[in-house]
DNA sequence: AAGGCACGCAACCGCGAACGC
DNA sequence: AGCGTTCGCGGTTGCGTGCCT
């Protein structure tokens, strides 16, 4: 069975928004505020789908909007919390003030994503294209593909240490820190950039170019959940050696939302491939100890504590 | 000058989660 | 608990614009 449609299609505007749309989208969000986008479009006297609406006032007309190019300190941003999150556009544009998530998605695809494929980097994994097989973390770290892969595809996760470091900041050459470095000659290239490797000479060979931003570290601990029973809300805050944090704050109240269907690390144990993708009752588990039995869920293991919020990604502070 | 092409952005679509009854 | 509705998100599409040949 299919979904009820949100509307009228039959009776609904689509395509570009006129002046006159906008004016009365405008009017009426300022007299009756945000919400009850179902019933607005009728309430503002648009013929509109509410969705439409909805995604007009908070990708145009908001006035907290920034619009306008990005600034190279958003760009850096939007590809270490990309490293970080993913695909999760609203959580990076969270973290851009007056951005929205479909601006930065777009900007993304239009922009980042051929700046990091021109310099060997794939963007979904924040890894060389050629990258040598080799050259994965060790059994202490893991890279963004890794976190990636885990909440999106059940893929193992090599944690063997009960405190694990998730590094996004590996010092290899083809990492994300690496990426900030290479500005400088984009400009030069960056006028008609194309996926042809014809039209584009690349030019990211620059032997040596200051490190910008280095002030955001995205090194994550991974450490056993800390059971606070006096608070409902609490945080914890990694301070990395060179003094930046990384705070969690873990919310009862407000459990994640995406479900957590990755590995984690409990007591100082090693889990197996099983494990990692929830089966741990197989037969093929071969983990060190038995986690089977505890509190971890049914469905997986808790990879950074997001089913217990122990770590609600959405609210990680970077300083 | 004109046609073709690529790019960038706004908007749409479908899905899953949250919410209310 | 189950179901229907609403909301929010991410992927995709369509169209306007500018550049290239």
């Amino acid at each position: 069975m299919g979904r009820s449609p949100c509307c009228e299609k039959a009776h609904t505007n689509k395509g570009a928004w006129t002046k006159e749309e906008d004016d009365r989208l405008i009017a009426y969000i300022r007299t009756h505020g945000e919400g009850c986008w179902r019933s607005l479009p009728k309430a503002a006297g648009l013929l509109r789908c509410g969705k439409s609406c909805r995604l007009r006032w908070i990708n145009y007309l908001r006035p907290d909007l920034k619009r306008g190019n990005f600034t190279e300190e958003e760009d850096e941003l939007i590809i270490k919390l990309h490293s970080l999150l993913g695909n999760k556009w609203s959580l990076i544009a969270g973290r851009l003030p007056g951005r929205t998530d479909n601006e930065i998605k777009n900007y993304w695809n239009t922009h980042i994503r051929r700046k990091l494929l021109n310099r060997g980097i794939d963007p979904a994994t924040h890894r060389s294209v050629n990258d040598n097989p080799n050259n994965h973390p060790t059994t202490t770290t893991a890279t963004a593909t890794n976190i990636n892969n885990n909440n999106n595809n059940n893929s193992s996760l090599d944690i063997t240490t009960a405190a694990t470091t998730i590094s996004f900041a590996n010092p290899t050459p083809t990492t994300i820190h690496h990426l900030v470095k290479e500005e400088v000659l984009e400009d030069e290239t960056k006028h008609k950039s194309d996926s042809g490797a014809d039209r584009r000479k690349i030019k990211n060979t620059v032997p040596e170019i200051q490190e910008r931003c280095p002030d955001l570290n995205l090194e994550l601990r991974i450490s056993p959940p800390h059971h606070h029973h006096q608070n409902n809300s609490s945080s914890s805050s990694y301070i990395h050696p060179q003094g930046q944090h990384v705070n969690y704050h873990h919310h009862q109240h407000q459990p994640l939302k995406t479900g957590g269907r990755s590995s984690s690390v409990s007591g100082g144990t090693t889990i197996c491939f099983a494990c990692s993708l929830g089966i741990e009752n197989s037969k093929e588990c071969s983990c060190t100890i038995s986690l089977h039995g505890t509190s971890s869920s049914s469905t997986g293991y808790d990879f950074l504590g997001l089913k217990t919020g122990v770590l609600d990604y959405r609210s990680i502070e970077m300083k």
